[in-house]
RNA sequence: GCGCUGCUAGCUCAGCUGGAUAGAGCACCAGACUUCGAAUCUGGGGGUCGGGGGUUCGAAUCCCUCGCAGCGCGCCA
C-alpha cells in the first residue's frame, strides 16, 4: 500500500485541522499534546479537542479564553456545523451531519482496507513469539502467547508496518539434551528393552514415544554402538525436528504461522556469533572480566564467589551485571540471546517486540540493555508480558501436571473448543492480566460469551441480506458487489439517533487500529468489536419494536437500501477487525 | 531484602497513554417475541478506582509511600 493512498480518516484530519487553528494562537507552544478524541458523552457533539487546556500555560492565555479563540477560527472548518467550548476549556465539535454519510461511502469503497493506516510507514518490525522450547508439545500456557503475538503482528501489518514473524528455536541448551537422553531411552524401548520408570531428571512424557519408535525404524540397533557423543548428536537433532513439527501443527491449528524459525545453535555452529558479540562488546568496555555479589535469595550454598566474564547492564539501568560464560566455558542463554538479537538488527530490525510468559519479567532489563549496547542505541526492543492461563471446566480447575507429562495440551484444548473461542477468549483480556479461560463458558451461546455475541452480530447482519431479497431481489451476494450497490444509497435517511451513533461507532475504526497498534495492545480491537456488535444488536431490536426502524422496510426501497448499506458498513468491520484477531466470522450459526 | 506485573461495582473485566457525571458483561429486580435470527433487546439498583500523601486548571491514569496477590531475583532456559 503507497502513502498516496494513505487515507485520512475523520479524526486525524480534524486533528490536523485543530492544530491549524490553534497553532497561530498559541506561540510557540508545543502542539503534540492537542488531541480529538470521540467525547465520553455523546451530548457533547461528534469530537472534542483539549487544545485550549494543553496549550493555553505556553501560550500566555487563560483555557477558557484560549478556547473560544480556537473555537472561532474553526467555526469555517467545511466539516463542522457546531463549535461549543464546554468546562474547564473543552472545544466540542458537532460535524455537519452528511460527514457520517460520506465515511460510509468511503468504508463500502475501501472494503477490508478500511482502516489500514500507514502509521508505521512501512517501517520493520520484528515480532517474536512463541519460541516454545522444542522438548515436547505445546499446552495451554504457551496458547496465550501465540494468539497474542499473532494477532499483535496482524495488527501491526494493518497498520502499515513490515512484519516479520519470527520463532526462537531453544536448541543449544542442557534441556535438549535432557531431551535427547530421555529420546533414547525410549529408543531402547522402542528395541524391546524393558526401561522401567523414566529416571528423575528426564522428561516422561508419552510423546517421546513415537521419537524412539522412528529412531528405532531407522537406525535399528546400530545407534547402541556409536559413541555417546554421536548417539547424542544424533537422537537430539530427530528429536528436536519431530517436536518442531509437532509445534507447527499445534500452530496450525490456532492459525499461527511464523516467517522465520531462528535456530539458537545456528549462531553456535559454523560461525561463532555469540562469541563474536561478546568480543565486539568487550571491545567497547560493555564485557569485562569481574566478580559478582551472591545471590539474594534461593539456595546460595553452591554459590561460588569466582572471576567471571560479565556484561555490564548496569550501564544500562539493569540492578546487576550479568554473566556471559558458564563455569564451563559454555554461553549462557543470555550471551546466546544477544547475539540472537543482535542477528535481528544486523538483519535490518530496529523495532523488536519479544513477547514472554510472565515468568520471564526479571530477563527484562538485562535484555533491553543488551539490545541498547548491540545497537549503539540505535534499536528498541519492546518486551510483552503474557500473564499466567488458568484453565477451568465450569469454575472448577483442570488439574495439570507438567511433571508427569499429563498436562493438558493446545491441541486438546483447540479440538474441543475450536480456534475461534480459543483466540478471541485469549485476546478479550490485556495481556499483562492473569486469565482465567473457562472450557465450558468459551463454548456457550450467550451474550456472557463474548466470541459468541460478537460472532452472532456477524451472523445477524448476513441474516438481514438474505431477508432483504423480498424487498431486493437481485440484491448480491458477495460484499464486494453489495458495496458497489449501496454507494449510491441515499445516507440522508439515516437519521435516527441509533443509526448515527452506529456510523460514528464505524468511524472510530481507524483511530482505534492505530492507538491499539501504538500501544502493542490487540486487546482493544476485541472490546470495539464487542461494542460495536452491541450497538447494531440493540438497533436490530429497536426495529422489533418500532417496525419503522427495521433494515428492511416494505415498499421503501431507498430507506431499505441506505440501511442496508449501513449494514454492510458494520459487517465490514466486524469481519475486518475479527480476521486481525483470527477468529472467524460466520455468515450464520444456526 | 530487591525487582516486575496486578489491585476499578457482589463476580469477571474495560477505561482510548492526564480530561467533562468512572463504564460493560454476569448476578439481582422489572419489562419486550404473529413479521428483518428473543442465541437478542430496554430500564433499574449497585463504586472510598487497595490506603495515604504529592504534582496541576484537571488524576483510576504521572511521582512518593504503605498494604495485599502472582511471578522473578544462581553459570536453568
Amino acid at each position: 500500500m503507497t502513502a498516496a493512498k494513505a487515507p485520512q480518516h475523520l479524526f486525524t484530519t480534524m486533528l490536523a485541522r485543530v492544530r491549524a487553528a490553534a497553532a497561530p494562537l498559541a506561540g510557540k507552544a508545543d502542539l503534540s499534546r492537542v488531541v480529538v478524541e470521540p467525547p465520553r458523552d455523546a451530548s457533547h457533539g461528534d469530537m472534542a479537542t483539549n487544545a485550549a487546556m494543553v496549550l493555553a500555560k505556553d501560550a500566555g492565555k487563560k483555557p477558557r479564553e484560549l478556547a473560544d479563540a480556537i473555537a472561532e477560527a474553526l467555526r469555517s472548518e467545511p466539516l463542522v456545523a457546531k463549535v461549543d467550548v464546554a468546562g474547564p476549556g473543552f472545544i466540542n465539535l458537532t460535524l455537519k451531519s452528511h460527514v457520517w454519510g460520506e465515511e460510509l461511502r468511503v468504508i463500502l469503497d475501501s472494503g477490508a482496507d478500511y482502516g489500514r493506516s500507514t502509521m508505521g510507514a512501512n517501517e520493520k518490525v520484528n515480532v517474536e513469539y512463541v519460541s516454545a522450547n522444542p522438548t515436547g508439545p505445546m499446552h495451554i500456557g504457551h496458547c496465550r502467547g501465540a494468539v497474542f503475538g499473532d494477532a499483535l503482528a496482524n495488527l501491526l501489518v494493518f497498520a502499515g508496518y513490515d512484519v516479520t514473524r519470527e520463532y526462537y528455536i531453544n536448541d543449544a541448551g542442557a534441556q535438549v539434551d535432557v531431551l535427547a537422553r530421555s529420546a533414547f531411552l525410549r529408543y531402547r524401548e522402542a528395541l524391546g528393552e524393558a526401561i522401567g520408570d523414566i529416571p528423575e531428571g528426564l522428561y516422561p512424557g508419552d510423546y517421546l514415544i513415537a521419537v524412539g519408535k522412528e529412531l528405532a525404524d531407522e537406525y535399528g540397533p546400530s545407534l547402541k554402538d556409536k559413541p555417546e557423543a554421536e548417539q547424542l548428536r544424533i537422537v537430539r537433532d530427530r528429536a528436536v525436528d519431530m517436536m518442531m513439527a509437532e509445534i507447527r501443527n499445534d500452530l496450525m491449528s490456532l492459525g499461527v504461522v511464523h516467517d522465520v524459525f531462528f535456530s539458537e545453535r545456528s549462531l553456535i555452529e559454523g560461525k561463532d556469533q555469540v562469541g563474536a558479540t561478546i568480543a565486539e562488546l568487550r571491545k567497547s568496555g560493555e564485557v569485562y572480566e569481574g566478580r559478582l555479589p551472591p545471590p539474594k535469595s534461593g539456595n546460595v550454598e553452591d554459590w561460588e564467589d569466582r572471576e567471571q566474564t560479565l556484561f555490564r547492564s548496569t550501564g544500562f539501568g539493569d540492578d546487576v551485571d550479568r554473566p556471559l560464560l558458564k563455569s564451563d566455558g559454555g554461553y549462557t542463554y543470555f550471551a546466546s540471546d544477544i547475539a540472537y538479537h543482535r542477528s535481528k538488527i544486523d538483519r535490518g530490525f530496529l523495532k523488536m517486540i519479544d513477547v514472554w510468559g510472565a515468568d520471564h519479567g526479571g530477563y527484562i532489563k538485562r535484555m533491553q540493555a543488551a539490545v541498547k549496547a548491540v545497537s549503539g542505541g540505535k534499536a528498541a526492543l519492546d518486551v510483552k508480558l503474557v500473564q499466567l492461563v488458568r484453565l477451568l471446566r465450569a469454575g472448577e480447575p483442570v488439574k495439570m501436571s507438567k511433571r508427569s507429562g499429563d498436562f493438558v495440551t493446545l491441541r486438546e484444548v483447540v479440538d474441543e473448543v475450536g480456534r475461534s473461542a480459543v483466540r478471541f477468549d485469549m485476546l478479550y483480556r490485556k495481556n499483562d492480566a492473569v486469565l482465567d479461560f473457562d472450557l465450558a463458558k468459551v463454548i456457550e451461546a450467550s451474550r456472557d460469551n463474548p466470541v459468541f455475541y460478537v460472532q452472532y452480530g456477524h451472523a445477524r447482519a448476513q441474516s438481514v441480506f438474505r431477508n432483504a431479497r423480498t424487498e431486493m431481489p437481485d440484491l448480491p451476494d458477495t460484499g464486494a458487489a453489495r458495496a458497489a450497490l449501496f454507494k449510491s444509497a441515499a445516507f440522508d435517511r439515516l437519521s435516527d439517533e441509533g443509526e448515527l451513533s452506529l456510523l460514528r461507532k464505524l468511524a472510530l475504526y481507524p483511530r482505534l487500529i492505530e492507538a491499539a497498534a501504538a500501544a502493542h495492545e490487540p486487546h482493544r480491537v476485541a472490546f470495539y468489536l464487542y461494542e460495536l456488535a452491541s450497538e447494531f444488536h440493540g438497533q436490530w431490536s429497536r426495529g422489533k419494536d418500532l417496525p419503522h426502524l427495521r433494515f428492511i422496510i416494505q415498499n421503501d426501497p431507498e430507506t431499505t437500501k441506505a440501511r442496508l448499506a449501513l449494514v454492510q458498513g458494520i459487517v465490514t468491520i466486524l469481519a475486518s477487525g475479527l480476521a486481525l484477531l483470527g477468529v472467524e466470522a460466520p455468515d450464520e450459526m444456526r
